[in-house]
DNA sequence: ATGATAAGTGAGCAA
DNA sequence: TTGCTCACTTATCAT
């Protein structure tokens, strides 16, 4: 969004917003009673570091979803290349079945034809 | 969110949000002459409403982003049904190939045990 | 003007 | 306190 004008009042002390996201607590206590901050600046700096890293957060929220969206959608990609797969794996044999199938029956309908007896189990062997 | 306060200025005349957001621009005009509204009253009324707009426009924007990731969701359900649908049809007929290639053989030896010449075509008829 | 979206802000929940 | 997420606001882009 990038604002024209900084959206936080200036700061009272010379501190920059990435040192004070990333400054500890204890650490930023120390400075703010090492330069003499009276009890307000010492509020709007704690609120300012609070937006700071409100701003982060937001900013990891917003990617998080953006890739969660992206995963589900590569997983969606992958699971149509398996189905492709899967459906052509189908085809062929539903082929061999058939071919399978014409085969065996040639081979009774010749017996058949030469009056050869089939054992009775043949279906089931 | 639901602001404790109202986010915006007290509306500096008593048209409600639900109004003023569905108002034509046209009637809007008229309505703000009828009252006597000065420039700045004005400028601060059609902030009001586009204020207003966007805030319909944000809502609609997230419901939008939840439904598609809605809809990615239960087109990947659908997706992961097909898939164990296709799979199940791989491994019956797969079962099945082996069964008639079973009958096919035994078939074949029974004629090679009874002496029994067979169509030297037979694998391609 | 209208609508959509990215970024930033504060509220409120959870840990 | 920290981190996350929601609703809201504003800036910005496109129509």
């Amino acid at each position: 969004m990038n604002m024209m004008e900084p959206p936080l009042s200036p700061p009272p002390c010379d501190i920059s917003d990435d040192e004070l996201v990333s400054i500890s607590v204890r650490d930023l206590n120390r400075q703010l009673k090492l330069r003499g901050l009276n009890r307000e600046d010492i509020i709007k700096m704690k609120q300012r570091r609070r937006t700071l890293k409100n701003r982060g957060y937001a900013a990891s929220c917003r990617i998080k979803r953006i890739e969660q969206k992206d995963e589900l959608e590569s997983e969606r990609t992958t699971e149509q290349v398996d189905i492709e797969k899967l459906a052509s794996d189908n085809r062929s044999m539903r082929d061999e079945i058939d071919r399978l199938y014409q085969n065996y029956e040639a081979l009774k309908k010749f017996a058949i034809m030469k009056n050869i007896p089939l054992p009775p189990d043949l279906d089931t062997l």
